[in-house]
DNA sequence: CGGACAAGCTGA
DNA sequence: CAGCTTGTCCGG
């Protein structure tokens, strides 16, 4: 089976010539039940006061093997498949997805190998819609035409995007807009109506979204929203891993917009302050941030250089983030450090020891007396590619006394370290100085002078293929929180690393490095947009990948950490690969597209 | 998923 | 060989 034939569910009535000679008596619809393990349908009969409510995509109640299960309609006006007594719908639940959303979830369990019925769930109500409300005409006002096909647009983080959103959504309806999160869908909602729209928010107005409002905002599940055929689509922060869904089938919202766009021939636009690979190898069009808008977008960015420095006592706190304190700024310092992370430096000039293929930082392997990456296995000598210096010294983060350098710095101003070492009904907006991993970004709420990246390497060495697109989404998320340049805030990178490509990209406001960077990596690794991957992990994974054996143009890596790798060079051919394999019994967990490898 | 039924294990 | 557990199949 191919994306191309992919029909899951055949919506048209029976050819009524050819008709069996056991015709059933009445209307007969074919039903997808939800229940996780069936994906077939079952035919019912409906009975007559209920004929007009039923549809293709409304959802029932039926009866299946003595219990009663939710389900959509699939098809109506069938003919029932002979050998089994047809049993009538128990219920009408209300008004379901359109079928052109039927036919979406059909393509999206092949694309992300789960099941119709969960993506289903998805694209409906959480409520009963028993009616649909009345709404304006979908077209709405004439609007510019949008230009076709898809357009990724970038928007430095601190920028004001609403006359882009606003430009955008004057088109002609009807279309969708997603935003990250659930609170941000309202928040855009609210405003578009205060402009005069006709504005379905979901999940709250899945309804008036089916009714045919002109602008449908969501977030990650708004990519299922009941509309029949887009006439253009617009998604804010495309980068953003929360449009990737985490329970399997793990689908990615942007894609989904995309193939809808694609199938109702809608220009989409995808705006982003640092696009991902993915958006931009599906654009037709890339429009760029004008230099002075880009500069005004970004935050004033101070690199410094830990090789150069004399952090205080050793640690995490540099000269230029404790003057800085000492000065009274009110500032945020960003520590991932969870997980294990071994990292060495060279002993004469402090260069991070890190794997030339992939970027990854490398560990000591004792037995080889190499340097070994854990990621893409590759290893080298033990010496150090910037001075040839052969003595390497394990870099220790000095957490503990964290909290102590900063207390000194700022007498009498309180340094909250937030996280597991915060303590409870702390004051959070009383510190000067907070320190915690990125959620800190968010957690605290009052204006900062600085945001700080006490050890960006975590991020730029990170054992993650997406490490930099990673790294430079985080640093982003710090100079969104500090504000345009004019705002006067202060985005602190902290590093070894300071020719690294993200933080070049952010001292030059210019996230194409980073893409460029990180495509040639990607391409030499084979990783996506140049490959499509699966992960397989779960008690049933061997079975499930021996099953799978090896089909041309797959390859099957692992297993690490109990999860197989499998790589194709398109998804056409991964895709149709997990399709094809049967499930055996057990838990089996088919993560396609994974972000974290 | 959850019920039905079949095939396999145990204990007297 | 009843009684119970474990596994596989199927639902309209």
């Amino acid at each position: 089976m191919t994306a191309a034939d992919l029909r899951l569910f055949d919506h048209e009535p029976a050819e009524r010539a050819e008709a069996p000679p056991h015709r059933a008596p009445g209307l007969v619809v074919r039903v997808l039940p939800d229940v996780p393990a069936i994906d077939k349908t079952f035919d019912y009969l409906v009975p007559d006061p209920l004929r007009d409510q039923v549809r293709v995509g409304t959802q029932v109640r039926v009866e299946l093997s003595g219990r009663r299960v939710g389900g959509w309609v699939t098809a109506v006006g069938v003919d029932p498949v002979p050998g089994h007594e047809l049993r009538p719908i128990a219920k009408v639940r209300g008004w379901g997805p359109p079928p052109e959303v039927l036919d979406l979830a059909g393509w999206a369990a092949w694309r992300w190998a789960g099941r119709p019925a969960s993506l289903l769930g998805t694209a409906s109500s959480d409520h009963a819609v028993p009616g649909l409300p009345a709404v304006g005409p979908a077209s709405g006002p004439p609007g510019a035409a949008p230009a076709p096909g898809v357009t990724v647009s970038v928007v430095p983080p601190a920028a004001d995007r609403w006359s882009a959103i606003a430009a955008a959504v004057a088109a002609p309806g009807p279309g969708l807009v997603l935003v990250p999160s659930i609170a941000g869908a309202r928040r855009l909602g609210a405003r578009l109506a205060r402009s005069g729209h006709d504005v379905a928010v979901l999940p709250d107005d899945w309804a008036r979204a089916r009714a045919g409002a002109r602008i449908v905002v969501g977030a990650r599940a708004g990519a299922w929203a009941p509309i029949a055929r887009l006439s253009w689509a617009v998604v804010l922060d495309e980068h953003d891993e929360v449009y990737k869904e985490e329970r399997t089938p793990a689908w990615h919202a942007r894609d989904v917009v995309l193939e809808r766009a694609a199938r109702d021939g809608a220009p989409c636009l995808l705006l982003s302050p640092c696009p991902s690979l993915e958006a931009l190898a599906a654009a037709d069009r890339v429009v760029p941030a004008s230099r002075t808008a880009a500069r005004a977008g970004w935050p004033v960015v101070d690199v410094v250089d830990m090789r150069g420095e004399d952090p205080l006592r050793g640690g995490l706190v540099s000269q230029s983030l404790a003057r800085l304190v000492q000065d009274g700024a009110r500032a945020i310092c960003v520590l991932n450090r969870r997980g294990r992370a071994r990292r060495l430096v060279c002993a004469a000039c402090d260069t991070l020891a890190r794997c030339e293929r992939c970027g990854a930082a490398v560990g000591l392997d004792g037995e080889a007396a190499a340097l070994a990456c854990e990621h893409c296995g590759s290893t080298r000598p033990v010496v150090c590619e910037r001075c040839g210096a052969t003595r390497l010294k394990q870099l220790r983060v000095g957490v503990s006394r964290l909290r102590d350098d900063l207390a000194l710095l700022a007498p009498g101003a309180v340094v909250e370290v937030t996280g597991a070492d915060a303590a409870p009904g702390d004051d959070l907006a009383a510190a000067q100085v907070h320190v915690g991993t990125e959620a800190v970004l968010h957690r605290v709420r009052h204006e900062v002078d600085v945001v700080a990246f006490l050890d960006l390497d975590l991020e730029l060495a990170a054992p993650r293929y997406r490490a930099s697109e990673q790294a430079f989404a985080l640093v982003v998320r710090g100079a969104r929180r500090l504000g345009p340049r004019a705002r006067g805030g202060r985005l602190l990178l902290q590093t070894r690393l300071p020719d690294h490509e993200v933080v070049q990209g952010a001292v030059h406001a210019d996230p194409e490095r980073v893409a460029d960077a990180e495509r040639a990596r990607r391409a030499v690794l084979g990783y996506p947009p140049f490959a499509a991957l699966a992960a397989v992990s779960g008690p049933a994974a061997p079975a499930f990948v021996e099953a799978l054996g090896a089909p041309a143009g797959l390859e099957v890596l692992g297993p690490a950490d109990g999860t197989w790798l499998v790589r194709a060079p398109d998804h056409a051919t991964l895709c149709a690969a997990l399709a094809a394999t049967p499930r055996p019994s057990g838990r089996v967990r088919v993560e396609v597209d994974p972000l974290r490898v």
